[in-house]
DNA sequence: TCGTACACTGTACGTCGTACGCTGTACGAT
DNA sequence: ATCGTACAGCGTACGACGTACAGTGTACGA
């Protein structure tokens, strides 16, 4: 078993799990997790049904390691920067990785056991939290809410059909406000409306929350 | 049709939208969402699998109308307090709701319109924002910097076996530490036995990251 | 007394995860 | 050259799923 570890080489033409779990992503990606069945999978694989059980124990492991993919994807914080900006590149590789990967917010709650890319990323984090003179309490308390925020605000935005100004001023028009009357809703009903009339980009609006987070745990560093 | 409306009245033993709904989150809370089914579902309810259908069109509107139930239970910032302390009270009910039915943050994704009771409480707390001296851009992103702080602290708390300081303790110990070799996790590996020995309580944490969220917000506030 | 409406259900179909047992091939030992 | 073993891969089958469809029965206005 030399060349042959716990990940496998899969050589060429045959199956592994890392090929298996990586067209699982895919599928997920195009078709959403419920249309990911061991079957298709299997069928996108050119391979039987039964094969993936040589490469997956079952379906929740294969879960497991989808989810593990993703956090794989996730760039660790640049360890020259300083610690705002290396937090702030962190969260937005986040986010892109779950907004690449939607389904992954969902499957989070349910799996509780981290995989190995998980704890990298943490321990990488952490790593920088540390070194940049947070106390081990104060670390935890700034990793609990930047995940905090990355992790809801993806949430939020997997929900929403809108990326863009424009979108988003073409579905308040047409389905929004329609559904907002201003005597049932006054507030959402005047907010629709002043949002797009003021050219509000939702874009935008990670960066802005992000940074108030950042700077508020500021004040919690014991600046070495 | 006078006292038969769109909700149903339910009266007495037969089925009813509500009732249906209302045992669904049950058997949710009690096995989870994967061990909901809709003859499980019938047979809780002591009827036939087909029956359910009078009342809801299909599984995912079901699932649609248990998220609007989870919803329902959070409590709106009351009108008479100072926005900090609404929000607080209402970020504080929030995260209990979904404490109680985790299983509706991985439902959340996926499901893209909000139901009435969540625009409801949207409408709530947009008022107390602007109430507050928000402008309509301020309150925005105070809504989002909020939500998502609350929806990825449940989210994150819903993937973790413990509680209290007493089974963090433990399961630290037991399960965290073997699992975090020193010289791979030297940080983790630290935070996991500091926060142990500082007697660190996970029960506190939310409070800790909802008051810094909140007093960040406050200088975007255009005080009347 | 009848007709109609509607709450409710049994059966059946296609799909799912996966247990089980069968193939074939690769390869070290003889 | 022959065999034994190991293992990648697969076919079939089972129970559970969501739900289309075609019924039932009962309540109630005419």
């Amino acid at each position: 078993m030399s060349a042959k570890e716990q990940g496998q080489v899969a050589s060429e033409a045959g199956l592994s799990k890392q090929r298996v779990v990586v067209e699982a992503v895919r599928l997920a990606d195009r078709e959403g997790v419920d249309g990911l069945s061991m079957r298709r999978l299997a069928g996108a694989l050119g391979a039987g049904a039964m094969s993936l059980y040589h490469y997956v124990a079952n379906k929740d492991e294969l879960l497991d390691a989808m989810i593990d993919v993703v956090f794989a994807e996730i760039e660790l914080p640049p360890e020259e920067a300083d610690w705002q900006s290396a937090m702030r590149w962190e969260a937005a590789s986040t986010r892109q990785a779950l907004a690449r990967h939607p389904w992954a917010i969902g499957l989070m709650e349910s799996r509780t056991s981290p995989g190995p890319a998980n704890l990298r990323h943490r321990e990488a984090v952490t790593a920088c939290l540390r070194r940049a003179g947070f106390s081990v309490v104060m670390a935890t308390h700034a990793n609990w809410l930047i995940n905090s925020y990355v992790y809801g605000y993806a949430l939020q935005a997997a929900t929403l059909p809108f990326d863009t100004a424009d979108e988003l001023a073409d579905m308040t028009e047409d389905v929004y406000l329609p559904q907002l009357p201003p005597d049932e809703f006054p507030y959402l009903n005047e907010s629709a409306a002043a949002l797009i009339a003021a050219g509000y980009d939702p874009a935008e609006e990670f960066i802005f929350g992000l940074d108030l987070v950042l700077a508020a745990l500021e004040p919690l560093r014991a600046s070495a």
